[in-house]
DNA sequence: CATGAATGAGTATTCATTCAT
DNA sequence: GATGAATGAATACTCATTCAT
């Protein structure tokens, strides 16, 4: 029994956590960080204002909090596959590129808040850590293509950039248009787009295989 | 005696003006404009509160003019360049981005300001306005070049968004970082990634013809 | 636990409330609507400034509440009262006006600020449309005692405006001077004065029936 | 010539000056005291905001001065003609009111001025005055009635109040109408309700004579 | 745990007034 | 005299954060 009331207001708890946190992607994704408040954010959750003090030391730790669950663990989990990969520098470029988008489709708020999110607000040191890491894959790959001879000697780490930034703007783009055309109707093409930018000869453009999560 | 509005005072007035613009510049682009006040930028420039409103209607009409100012007129200037070249789609493709970034070294904050601004904050249409523009530029040389086999069959947007972002990024970092290394270098290595990306076949990467402003 | 808004609580909230009413009550009554910050109503009510907006949306709606408080209700009784009345025309005006003045100089504040509140001020709307409505009432009576031929043919909108004004008048210095003589005293010769200047012819001017609220 | 050169100065200054009563007039009657300012009052005057204070020592000078200028001559006048009037009471009184009545209605903002503005803003103190000034002739009137026995014995400062109230709001509810009926039709009404009001006997209400101006 | 009333520093903006030209 | 740029105190209102209940 005492078991059993220990779980339940455990459930209880996370649940007034977790309606805070749905409430402040929803907000922070349609007006950004530094215009969603604290009260409308704990209004739109369902809670007294002060609760929000309970979960979240303050509005900067809530928006780490909140890209940290979806990044961090990505970051991992992507740090994993990769590891255990055996594949080259292409089909570890390749397979990256479309982890991301299909995560990115299916957490369409979360992914418009770190791609959105300005630079200048108070919170942009986390962003652009994540920027940084997730561009560190890229020029990875890039280098080992480079090594290997599959693509023409170039600055990676810029290429690696010019691939993200190819990413984030088609992504964003696509996040943001009303009409959510599929994910794979922009995958290949962009992907086509990276790969032959960095240089890889690229023979078939199939890229079905290695599409698997 | 009537008060003559004379040189001497003009001059001073439109130092003053600046004094504003370069004071909110500053700020805009080290704490985002949410994040600057009317108060910041007017003590950094040297002039009372109220006196910023002899010079602007309010602070998003300040931000419009700092926007305005550079791009609507840089806009403008490429349009009719473009206009008047008589050149194929991979020059002109080349001559504008080797534009962009001549002019994005040549106003480093102002170029920060626009690449960086939160799409989330009140002011982001006039931003989204210009990405738009220019985006647009690059697609229809895209077009043109898709008409005359130059490159695959492709979408066109999407291909022009992968451009565009591919350019923010990394001008983007090549601005933030401190150490400014020259343009030039940048320069060929990301005009190389985005024709390649787009598929031309490039035989001499050579770009230094076409590149005079 | 859960928040339990208990009697305590309760009391303490209505006396804030009541505190910050009080307070720009007064000071409406000084200085005037315009001239009565927000600053100085929550400084006199002893709340600090952003409490203020706990219990009102805004200065507009503080005055709006003020009034209603009192008018409101003052009309819909007094409505309540002449419909259910069985009176000639004489004594229904007679017990109109006794039962403003009664209520007047009950409400010694309230009655000046609605009567001296500017007719240019930005809330001017709400206190003509009750002097309007009072205005009605006169006006009412008078058609029906015209109607009656207890008084002499005329334009009865007219004559209740004048006795409306005098009505205003009178009663303002009364409640603006210091030494505050009894109603009674000023009852009975005002009364007389609208009802002869109305028309009416008074036998007796004993008017103390129907005085009874 | 050096005359000459004087004299066009003072017109061009008395130009000036009134062109700022002019427009000041306007504002205030249109938005009320509070609601005008300087700046507004001397764009629409054709003045720079400084010229203001070459003429007026503060806004609430300029009110001061407006009000004087037609105020004070007026009670003065009026004082006169009164002087040296032979007639009894009744003409008297009669006499002040259609007086009032005329001057009124060919200066209509002015007397809206006096009569609506708030004796809540700083500048109320004028105004009361004049109305204490108005509301004393009737009172002199009215006693010297008394003493004559052609009214009954009544507290005549307390009719004048309320014969000055009835005058104030019917003739401000005719100023503000947009459809400008004959103030004569307004006239006759009014100065029998308040004789009436007072007490005297009206045998014939014809009261042309003795309104020549 | 949870509440929501209370705080007061902070915001953009206005305005009467001054003063160098 | 006349100008209008400059000032800075004042305004209504917001908001992250605290704390007694």
């Amino acid at each position: 029994m005492v078991y059993q009331q220990t779980f339940k207001v455990a459930q209880k708890l996370a649940k007034k956590e977790k309606s805070i946190r749905w409430a402040a992607l929803k907000l922070f994704d349609e007006k950004g960080y530094e215009c969603s408040s604290i009260k409308e954010i704990t209004r739109l959750a369902g809670v007294a204002a002060g609760t929000f003090y309970l979960y979240f030391r303050n509005k900067e730790q809530l928006f780490t909090s909140l890209i940290d669950e979806f990044y961090q663990q990505m970051i991992e989990d992507m740090r994993c596959r990769r590891k255990t990969m055996e594949a080259d520098a292409q089909k570890k470029l390749s397979f990256s590129m479309q982890y991301f988008l299909k995560l990115f489709s299916e957490h369409r708020k979360l992914a418009r808040l770190v791609l959105l999110q300005s630079r200048q607000d108070k919170v942009h040191r986390l962003v652009a850590a994540i920027h940084d890491e997730l561009t560190g894959f890229i020029r990875e790959d890039l280098e080992e293509a480079m090594d290997q001879g599959l693509i023409p000697a170039q600055d990676c780490r810029l290429t690696a950039q010019a691939i993200a930034g190819s990413y984030n703007q088609v992504i964003l783009n696509w996040l943001s248009s009303e009409v959510t055309s599929p994910v794979e109707e922009v995958t290949g093409s962009l992907l086509s787009f990276a790969l032959r930018g960095a240089g890889f000869k690229i023979l078939e453009e199939k890229s079905e295989e290695g599409c698997r999560f």
